[in-house]
DNA sequence: ACTGCTAACCTATCAGTGATAGGATGACGC
DNA sequence: GCGTCATCCTATCACTGATAGGTTAGCAGT
């Protein structure tokens, strides 16, 4: 409760070094409390810092976040990058693109709500670059994924961007509504989850 | 700004209408500045009553939420209970009630983000009952509906309520996104739904 | 070893939030 | 006319995200 710097026991931290040290504890928060119900003093007591210490690193809580989602859809990224290249064969690189999306969805819930789940500012004035949210890149490598597949006639022919987008919504949809309403009685998960899969895959993969 | 009740302008009203009154501004401030950005007192003054006196009518600004959710989703009921009594063809009335739902979620998008997208609170502890929430009840007659073209054999064989919801999933993914991310370069939005509910039947309706 | 500079951190405070306590007022039944 | 009760108010609470401005630790240059 009480600022610990005084007795020493939170040591003064390089600045990075405390950015990460401020990320973890909200990371775990925010998987406790939600985001709305995490408070930015809450935060700073975990680290042991002062709340105002936060803003040092962070513009607005809403820039904290936005780099907890940032740092989380890296991993995503990797991994479908990794897929993409990876010697697997092609027919079984969507279903693995898939699983991987959806596992990771369901792993990182906070970073996934912040990136595609939240209620989004109504900035109809701002300029909006959608290139720095950290879901959409993520997205556009999954895009190019498809592109290929595309290529090699594992996926069905039509607009890409159609097809990107209307798969990424059919993912989307059962890892929002699992985040958002854990507790629906959905019976399985993993049975519902690989009932879904299969669905998709008849529906977009192109049986060659 | 100030009280209008003082000079009268705002007359008193009897309690059920001052609360349609109160949802039908909170229903359109919650459109142009999304629900954490609409605060009980901008919604008093747009009302022009006092900000505590919201609480005579709702118990927290979380069940004001719900109950305008509620309104809205009663239409949504009303809607695909209608498309399943109607003496349209059996083999579209599928596609009715998919283009019924994307319809509803975007021109309700407020309630629609209550309903199914809020960040919920983390009651583990607390006893949770499905039924009350509003969009919970139209799922229900969503299945039902499911379950009666199914017995005539106009959707794919399996578990009705594992089919009920990955279709679900698959139409709530797009108004989601749709909803979250409307800044999103998605190209002609009527196209891409067109699209993705072409894809939809596809995959649930039985082609017989 | 002293001096300055800078980054890290603090306390105090702000306006705005959802919610509560308790008093005033107006309409309606008797 | 008079009580009663629903309607509505002002004042205030604890808490939120954010800002202003002062303090201190540690390191570079002499």
């Amino acid at each position: 409760m009480v600022a610990h710097r005084a007795t020493g026991v939170v040591p003064r931290l390089k600045s990075a070094a405390r950015r990460e040290d401020i990320l973890n504890h909200a990371s775990r928060l925010f998987l406790s409390y939600g985001i709305a119900g995490t408070s930015t003093r809450m935060i700073a007591n975990a680290v042991g810092i002062s709340q105002p210490s936060l803003y040092a690193h962070f513009a607005t809580k809403e820039a904290l976040t936005n780099a907890l989602s940032a740092r989380a859809f890296a991993s995503l990224e990797d991994l479908i990058a990794k897929i993409r290249s990876a010697d697997i064969p092609a027919a079984t690189r969507l279903e693995a693109m898939i699983r991987g999306y959806i596992r990771f969805a369901l792993d990182q819930g906070a970073a996934y709500r912040i990136a595609f789940m939240l209620e989004g500012p109504m900035h109809e004035d701002e300029a909006f670059n959608p290139d720095i949210l950290p879901g959409m890149q993520a997205f556009a490598g999954f895009r190019d994924g498809l592109a290929l597949l595309q290529q090699e006639g594992h996926l069905r022919e039509g607009s890409t961007d159609h097809l990107a987008q209307s798969l990424w919504a059919s993912m989307h949809g059962l890892c929002a509504l699992l985040l958002a309403r854990p507790d629906f009685p959905w019976g399985e998960i993993e049975a519902m989850i690989d009932f879904h899969v299969e669905i998709i895959l008849a529906a977009y993969q192109n049986k060659a």
